[in-house]
DNA sequence: GTCCCTATACTCGGATAGCAAGTGTCCGAGTATAGGCGG
DNA sequence: CCGCCTATACTCGGACACTTGCTATCCGAGTATAGGGAC
């Protein structure tokens, strides 16, 4: 199971838009640049993030991206969802109607055990998932990322956000 | 995030080898033959769970597989791992580390906040799989499969163990 | 009839192509702003 | 001095190459069995 690195830029990005003050918007280059990422590819996934609904883009100069809700409205997972996408990671193919034991199609009323214990699993990662915000997120850096590195982040914001 | 097919075909034929009396081997060739599955593919995904200790190889004619150990000692996750790679789903590349406001790279000791809400999801998906076996698998098997298809299973198994 | 040997057929195991999805990049459409011009 | 207009520069959005990993397949190494032959 492999999970696209773009996730963890969008988490991160989401992060940065719910430090800032409301209604600010910061472009997606600027986004690129305080990550150190390629500005060309988190455009992409700012973009999955905009038609999800997630965050909320202005168009024109001084333009950019902003939160669409309040921070504690925003959960991981649908941060998660919108950029990886939210078919379901376990997708059951129905191999028990195939094969010499197969019987007839409508009599497959309830899915199988395995894919009931795949789902099962699933449901717990996104419940989890869904247990944390944007918000949790943004309160957790104000106590656990050193000083030193606030004062950085807040001096470079001062000086782009201009 | 998508999760390989051969994850499913694995948990079906893990069912089908817990449902055969101890030490019966079945061979490849039979476990794709009765789920109709590329046979050349899946010897690919039972390499793997032989690779991992989950089902154990018998060669030379009449040869075969059979489960290393009891079902109800074997593990969802077991399997899933041992196809699918043991490799966390989400990899955090510290992109905090990086950019305007990075700070010295020693004085990032605790993970971030990200990482933990990702990787605690994670460990929910995990618990999840772990609390079923290949033993609650069959089990239900007994229970929830119609018994027209039990009985078609039944015979095509006495015919290929002959 | 019993034992041994050989040939066989069947098993798993790893090495080899093809394809889809994620990764990375680019240029074009649209808009709020800044400056200049006229009144 | 104020309002309007135009040109600009900056924004997002979608369309186009490249690489990694999953999908699919093949042939070779090794072994327990089945049969035949000798005793």
């Amino acid at each position: 199971m492999r999970l696209g690195e773009g996730v963890e830029w969008a988490l991160h990005c989401c992060s940065v838009l719910g430090s800032l003050p409301p209604g600010v918007t910061l472009p997606g280059a600027r986004l690129a640049e305080f990550h150190d990422v390629p500005a060309s590819y988190l455009a992409k996934h700012l973009q999955a993030l905009s038609n999800a609904g997630v965050v909320e883009p202005v168009t024109g100069r001084n333009g950019g991206y902003r939160l669409a809700r309040p921070a504690g409205e925003i959960t991981v997972l649908d941060v998660v969802l919108a950029v990886n996408g939210d078919e379901p990671a376990f997708r059951c193919s129905e191999i028990r109607q195939r094969g010499p034991s197969a019987i007839a199609p409508e009599r497959y009323v309830q899915p199988c055990g395995i894919a009931r214990a795949m789902w099962d699993a699933e449901s717990a990662w996104r419940a989890s998932l869904r247990d944390v915000t944007i918000g949790d997120l943004v309160a957790d850096l104000g106590e656990s990322v050193d000083p030193a590195q606030i004062d950085k982040a807040i001096d470079w914001m001062g000086a782009v956000l201009r």
